[in-house]
DNA sequence: AAATTGGGAAACCGATAGGTTGCGCTTATA
DNA sequence: TATAAGCGCAACCTATCGGTTTCCCAATTT
């Protein structure tokens, strides 16, 4: 039942959480304002996201802030690589065409 | 009943099916052949990365070839770009920090 | 024309996702 | 010390996921 970061960012609230800690950390209190859904849901929402170490705890008091691992996020880059060739490729293709049509 | 890329991509199955025909467009049965699913679970999978548009087919008689669309990539990438710009700048943060290092 | 092959659609199934409500624990405030 | 605030956990519910099996259709072979 190993948790992944393709799964943790298949849920589009989870990319919200994510977008809005990246800028600042945040207690689940603070994020669930930004939702409509309870704090509980946020709450499990950050466990998925603790669980594959997108984000980390801060304790301060009674209140616990999550921040973005923002590192992590560079799986899904390196994942992206891949693919980035081959659009990449053909960017290179378009460049030779633009090239040989600026010859003629 | 919105089906998005990052849901697309969220199972393991599907980013493998994606890298297969990254290569060279497949048949269903030919890819299916990698896996260890009956071809109707890999059908499905196509049918999901259909739907939103990250493959193509390509009808050849009976058989179907099915192709990456690799520039739907983008939209991951785009994603990934607001984060890019935080650990890039952290890499910035500390070429500043060395060269203050190296002043002394 | 009959049999085979490639493929999608539908019905079904167990497991998981994402949400809610209710509870209990800890820390801060009155 | 009593009350309130911040949080996680567990139980529960419905919808969806990912898989299988069965069936049917179109295109090839024989």
């Amino acid at each position: 039942m190993r948790r992944d970061i393709f799964q943790a960012i298949a849920d589009p609230t989870r990319r919200a959480i994510i977008a809005l800690i990246a800028i600042q950390a945040m207690t689940p209190n603070a994020i669930a304002e930004h939702f409509d859904t309870t704090r509980q849901a946020v709450s499990k929402h950050l466990r998925i996201l603790s669980e594959c170490e997108l984000i980390t705890q801060e304790h301060k008091g009674r209140e616990i802030y999550y921040q973005l691992e923002v590192d992590r996020m560079r799986e899904v880059d390196k994942w992206l690589e891949q693919f980035r060739k081959i659009w990449q490729g053909r960017f290179d293709n378009l460049d030779k065409l633009l090239a040989k049509m600026q010859k003629k």
